[in-house]
DNA sequence: ATACGGTTTAACCATTTGGTTAGTAAATGT
DNA sequence: ACATTTACTAACCAAATGGTTAAACCGTAT
């Protein structure tokens, strides 16, 4: 692993629990094993290093979201297979959906510059199809934009509020993993059902 | 308006929009009118500060919570009751969500030591309720933990991840507003009507 | 062997930040 | 009227923090 990666790997830990103003530059340095002079010599400054793990992060994930909402597939499809793809993604990155959320709110500008990006999901095929499928009898007449919200909600909340979920209903790690899977297949099965004519 | 009181809102405006690591004292101040000192005279410190105004956001909220899942109403009528009210509350204070998702996630052990109030969100009863409702053939036999998270995903996390859903979806404030309007009670519509039998 | 390039570090610097202090102004009691 | 507490401020301080620098280290080509 080059020092480069190391950095990045120690970067993506320490943002991803304290966030970009909790983060402090020695606690990555100290995770990565090397000297705060080289989070400088390879990243330039803080803001540089965090956007790296930021678009990384993002960007890892938005291409998976967009591959399957531009698909040929039905909307029951893409429903399928969006949740079962987003959540097994999650369980291996789950601080990611509550890291998103936090820079979101605090450094809206930075991150909304992003959303002009080619990377960022972009439901506009989806959304018409499902008004295509309402016309065409196959949906209940719903709002394509409150199924989408609904679908995103379903699948990405429980990660994001990960630690107050296990914290109110008194759940293990294991547990909270475990319905995790069961939500793979279960979320699909009942928007579907509450959508399908 | 007491400047403690002047000192409370300044907080909690600048601490929902930066969280605990991003906020300033001195933006605080400034936000409030008043000279850095008067916060440390009234507050002794930021950690204390920041106490405040979490304990009050979100012990606000989980009172009105738990008198609906205490109740004595049906498992239905405390879904419609639920979504109606957490949303109009939270029209009203659009950024806690996101705020108490972040400090989770940031200070798991200061806001854990939380969860042994008594004023903390318990869905005990509400559990199992459902599930006597379940043996009593009133609902599908569904895991009541997926349930509540069901209704907590769609209720909060619009709210929690309403920047990028705006982001997203291109709505503007009022659309959203107008969406959430029709989430009070379009999302215990929906969840009602998969887990009845 | 040695000069040279990139890599890595210890020590240092400037600024920011939470917090303090000492003193002033304004109520409040006597 | 005077003393005393309370509310408030400007100036200051120590620690933390992001960032820099100059030197050391190390592989490698000459």
């Amino acid at each position: 692993m080059t020092t480069e990666e190391k950095i990045f790997n120690a970067a993506r830990i320490v943002f991803q629990k304290k966030g970009f103003a909790g983060a402090r530059m020695q606690e990555i340095a100290d995770e990565a094993g090397i000297n705060k002079a080289m989070l400088h010599y390879c990243f330039k400054n803080k803001q540089l290093l965090f956007e790296a793990v930021f678009m990384n992060a993002f960007g890892e994930l938005a291409p998976q979201i967009n591959d399957i909402f531009n698909s040929e597939e039905c909307v029951f499809d893409k429903i399928k297979k969006f949740t079962k793809s987003y959540i097994s993604f999650v369980i291996q990155n789950p601080f990611l959906p509550a890291f998103v959320i936090q820079e979101m709110n605090n450094n809206p500008e930075f991150v909304m510059q992003f959303f002009n990006n080619e990377k960022r999901p972009n439901p506009e095929l989806f959304l018409t199809q499902i008004k295509t499928e309402i016309q065409a009898g196959i949906l209940k007449p719903i709002n394509p934009k409150q199924l989408l919200l609904d679908i995103f909600s379903m699948t990405v909340f429980p990660f994001a509020a990960q630690i107050m979920v296990k914290g109110i209903i008194h759940i293990s790690d294991s547990e909270f993993n475990q319905m995790m899977e069961e939500r793979k297949t279960s979320i699909a099965e009942q928007i579907i059902n509450s959508i399908k004519k």
